[in-house]
DNA sequence: ATCCAGGTCTACC
DNA sequence: GGTAGACCTGGA
């Protein structure tokens, strides 16, 4: 199955730590799980080309859908093209889209991904994906779908807790807050699925992620809105974007993060997501000049 | 070895 | 309403 898609990086989609589960194969293949479905794709300039399988009856519209294909990235480039800086970023990132993720996996990804590293949470991820998902076979591999709350309520709290030594899945303190989650969905103590938030303003649902999950704070609820819920107006605030802000914006003078906030808004707009992944993505090349 | 990592929670002020 | 310390584990 093939398919156009104009102004488009799937690497640079892939790479800028969105996504935590997308593992590269040969001859530029990437794999992925999408909800129930094992999806193989890479790009030839601006043609996708992808299988999704088990089959569905319209493969372009998942693609579509996930890779925010239907975005219009040269607005939002003028949007948020407001100085030298994040216009370097985006030339270095030209085509990055933000990915429209499974609302419950990508929660859970952020909630793990607190105080450590990319490739620990990868780790504990996959771990947990091949511990407690169902199996998917395709092209003679296997491959897991992410546990639906369900599944992961089964898990012991030792067995999310300890190390990967131990056979455990490495989450440490975290896995309090994985367990209850998934708790807390499976009984619908919330009273509302993940989906409904995508329909609320901002505010409100920022305002309840944190509220009613324990692990989530503002950092990790933006990640979920902005990656999961359509809010491209949530901006991450995380210790890159916090030293990168501070030092273009306000001089490297001592800001609380309420102040960042309110100038993110403010400078980028209901496009502010964006403007994030951009610079989060060049976060390296960017703190070289400081 | 010692320190830090896509933060949050708790205890204080 | 705002700020220091602790926190599991893995990796440099």
């Amino acid at each position: 199955m093939k398919l156009r898609a104009h102004l488009f990086d799937l690497n640079q989609s892939l790479c800028c730590g969105q996504v935590f589960r997308w593992e590269p194969g040969n001859d530029q293949w990437w794999f992925g799980v999408i909800y129930d479905h094992v999806v193989k794709i890479r790009q030839d300039d601006g043609e996708l080309e992808f299988f999704v399988s088990p089959e569905i009856e319209d493969p372009k519209e998942i693609i579509s859908l996930y890779f925010r294909l239907d975005d219009d990235l040269e607005s939002i480039y003028k949007r948020i093209t407001k100085d030298s800086y994040i216009e370097e970023a985006i030339e270095n990132a030209r085509g990055l889209r933000l990915i429209r993720q499974d609302p419950w996996e990508c929660m859970i990804s952020f909630i793990i991904s607190q105080n450590t590293q990319i490739p620990k949470i990868k780790r504990s991820i996959e771990t947990i994906a091949q511990r407690y998902g169902t199996k998917l076979n395709w092209d003679g591999k296997d491959f897991y779908t992410f546990p639906t709350p369900e599944q992961l309520s089964s898990a012991k709290i030792y067995e999310l807790k300890e190390g990967f030594d131990k056979g455990g899945c490495a989450l440490g303190y975290r896995a309090k807050y994985v367990l209850s989650s998934a708790l807390l969905l499976k009984n619908n103590s919330l009273g509302l699925s993940l989906e409904e938030f995508r329909e609320m303003p901002y505010d409100h649902a920022h305002k309840i992620l944190q509220e009613s999950f324990c692990g989530i704070g503002p950092k990790v609820a933006d990640c979920i809105m902005l990656f999961s819920m359509d809010k491209l107006e949530a901006c991450p605030l995380d210790t890159w974007i916090r030293k990168i802000i501070l030092n273009l914006y306000f001089k490297n003078k001592k800001v609380n993060d309420r102040k960042i906030r309110e100038f993110c808004s403010e400078y980028f707009g209901e496009f502010a997501g964006y403007a994030q992944e951009y610079l989060f993505c060049n976060r390296l090349k960017l703190c070289q000049y400081f």
